[in-house]
DNA sequence: CAAAAATGAATTGCGCGCAATCTAATTGCT
DNA sequence: AGCAATTAGATTGCGCGCAATTCATTTTTG
């Protein structure tokens, strides 16, 4: 009886987190090929994502967007602004807030970046109905485990 | 005309991908006051339970279990053998493979765990068949982004 | 059988994630 | 006004993930 129980818990292919995980971690290795012509990594695409649709935003509303907080935002704040990506400003009105603001290379980069959604989608071999449930059900997750949307 | 083109693609709540991350994320963090108790990181966690499963395996097959490589488990393996949990030999037919055990304590920790699967399916507020079909969704993607299994 | 190729694991370096702590600025309270 | 509480962001420290490289040990092959 070598054998673990099988009618355990703890069995991993019945793990849904499990495969949550690696299906993550598989998605921002196929996306990095794609990102690294724009050399951007996956989370610096998703702020300049945000950017892109809203060039002027302070960190806690960026991190309220992307559900991060200044410790995970702040160096990669720093990074874009690095790059020439962003400007990471001061609020006249309130001297804590920094806002952050898309260069004119950031905003021109949205071009080049246009193409990586799409070339996903083929990479996932998934067609939109699966995609979008899986979407579904991760939102959902995700306001569950985090009391918010 | 401030506002983007809301037909653009890089629109950052029609991104699947952006759901998953987030998802997966906020499961990270939503496990790790359950598997405080047991001084285990998330990962951590995963690694034992292959282990729990089958007790001696060498660190390849193991990455294989896990998606991932020795660059991510070598330092997990050797903070895992700190806490006495396992044991890391070598092969005597092939010096360089490393052979994976569990220690007593180890093995002993798996009676611990067991609640720990319980308490996350509460936490996610979901039916067994949306998590089921999300853990298909995942399996899926895994498997068409890696090309295997 | 020696050189070359392949293999298993370790190492290096960088960028996250995130808890915890800190600093500075603003707001609330009396 | 003055002090406490709150807030925004920065900092610190640790453990991943992962690409790239290195090292040592087989295995293959000319």
């Amino acid at each position: 009886m070598s054998k673990p129980n099988p009618t355990s818990n703890l069995s991993l292919d019945k793990q849904i987190c499990f495969s949550l995980y690696s299906a993550s971690n598989a998605m921002g290795r196929a996306y990095q090929p794609l990102l690294k012509k724009l050399d951007l990594t996956y989370l610096q695409y998703i702020v300049m994502m945000v950017l892109w649709e809203d060039s002027t935003m302070n960190v806690k509303a960026l991190g309220n967007k992307v559900h991060l907080d200044s410790g995970t935002l702040t160096p990669l704040l720093k990074r874009l602004e690095a790059k020439g990506l962003i400007v990471r400003a001061r609020s006249k009105e309130d001297e804590r807030v920094r806002i952050i603001s898309l260069s004119d290379a950031g905003t021109a980069l949205r071009q080049q970046a246009e193409q990586v959604p799409t070339d996903m989608f083929c990479k996932s071999k998934m067609d939109i109905e699966a995609l979008n449930s899986l979407k579904a059900s991760c939102d959902l997750l995700l306001k569950n485990l985090t009391g918010k949307d």
